[in-house]
DNA sequence: GATCCACAGGAAATAGTGGCTT
DNA sequence: AAGCCACTATTTCCTGTGGATC
């Protein structure tokens, strides 16, 4: 093969990319977080003598740190308990009861795709059921489900350890929650002993709990506050060591990836994948350092990314809604309320032809777009003779949607024939 | 301090999907 | 096949509400 490879595998800016994966990379050391693992330990610790661990309610928005920590205590935890049992062995096997070593199962779940209580009472079975014994998502009376699921809990004759990440897309109906909180009491559970930590984040979903759901459920309550600009910069730090060559970066690309994300969520995550992204930008151009101005791009790409993925979760008419808020955005007329916005709404649902729906389905799809934060809604009152209504603008910028939806399926009609 | 506006948003009903047990 | 069940997206109806104005 004479020619000349097609990759070019020369490397000026990553000695190590996978450690800027958000997703994939677990860091062995976490950092600035050492309040909230003492306060995992201390809740987590009795597991270690088969007891009763406490429950806990973990919140904290995206990108703080809550999933990173959470793994980080669940490795430690099968980790002692593995040395544990590995003593045990080594020491008189014959006298096994008094020192005998505790059986612990950690089932992990995440609830996002999970929108019922029903759903992740099915969803932890058959996470602890073997292949041949899984159940169906749907058909079965809620109570078989509960039942079952105690029945193999209690067969596990140890501590069972049950992490709900993610826990608000359950919706208000906490029966799960109630369930697991109180299987203690209400004598499901004779031989293992049942932990559960949920992890939110959204605030208002502990003030949403039925109060009897709350006393047991937050037996101890982690907060995971937002990372300040100093803060993800030391994590940066950390990261950049493994991450990068020395010298193709310095204290000024840090410092400007965090200030970025510190002025938007305070997310790790975010500043990570903004100096990801940058590093990228570097090694396309050939060059050898990161510089100013390929942050600012990459701030702008990872905004980008974020309203594409935003966009991708939306329902048909969410998008509909949102094309709409888009469309007033550009004239001008943001914020803009409901009964306005309904106009827009109509049009883009004329040009897609579709039905249109009520205002009061409006308001629904309104209302999730300002949740998962693509929008943000204001509530007015003009008082007596005005009344009290709400206004609506983007979240985010403009062109970054009109982008977004240049590549959406669902959307035919871009902007750019909107007027 | 009572009034009253323009909505917000809860509740129930409806319709359609799909899967269970017997 | 009949009679269950869960879930989603929607409509219709209606009660609740906060503060500028009277």
């Amino acid at each position: 093969m004479p020619n000349q490879s097609p990759f070019d595998t020369t490397q000026n800016i990553f000695q190590n990319r996978d450690v800027l994966d958000v997703d994939d990379y677990q860091p062995e050391q976490l950092i600035e977080r050492d309040e909230q693992i003492d306060e995992y330990a201390s809740a987590l610790e009795p597991i270690l003598n088969g007891w009763k661990p406490n429950n806990i309610f973990v919140y904290g928005k995206t990108g703080t740190g809550k999933t990173a920590t959470t793994h980080y205590m669940l490795n430690w935890l099968r980790h002692d308990i593995q040395e544990q049992s590995s003593a045990v062995e080594g020491s008189d096997k014959k006298d096994s009861n008094t020192t005998s070593s505790t059986n612990l199962e950690v089932v992990y779940l995440n609830c996002e795709a999970l929108t019922s209580s029903y759903q992740v009472a099915v969803e932890l079975l058959n996470d602890l059921r073997d292949e041949a014994h899984q159940v169906a998502t749907r058909g079965h009376a809620p109570n078989d489900i509960y039942n079952w699921l105690f029945e193999e809990i209690d067969n596990r004759n140890g501590v069972v350890l049950v992490v709900l990440d993610e826990v608000d897309h359950i919706g208000d109906d906490d029966t799960i929650l109630y369930q697991l909180a109180r299987a203690r009491s209400t004598n499901n559970l004779k031989n293992s002993n049942l932990g559960v930590m949920g992890i939110s984040n959204d605030f208002s979903f502990r003030e949403d709990l039925s109060p009897k759901v709350r006393d047991s459920l937050c037996e101890k309550e982690i907060l995971f506050p937002a990372y300040n600009a100093t803060e993800l910069t030391e994590i940066l730090k950390r990261r950049a060591e493994k991450a990068l060559y020395d010298d193709a970066y310095d204290l000024g690309v840090l410092n400007s990836s965090a200030a970025y994300a510190a002025k938007d969520k305070g997310s790790a995550r975010q500043a990570i994948d903004i100096l990801r992204n940058a590093g990228d930008l570097a090694q396309k151009k050939d060059l050898d350092t990161i510089t100013p101005d390929l942050v600012k791009e990459a701030k702008g790409i990872v905004e980008r990314g974020r309203v594409s993925e935003m966009i991708g979760g939306l329902s048909p008419h969410g998008k509909y809604a949102l094309h709409g808020l888009a469309i007033a955005s550009k004239n001008n007329e943001t914020p803009i309320r409901t009964k306005e916005l309904y106009d827009y709404y109509r049009i883009v649902c004329q040009r897609e032809q579709t039905d249109t729906l009520s205002v009061r389905a409006l308001r629904d799809h309104l209302a999730e777009l300002d949740l998962i934060g693509i929008a943000k809604e204001d509530q007015r009152n003009a008082g007596r003779g005005g009344g009290k209504y709400k206004q609506f603008d983007l979240d985010v910028k403009v062109d970054a949607v009109i982008e977004a939806f240049k590549s959406d399926t669902d959307v035919h009609h871009s902007m750019d024939n909107s007027f």
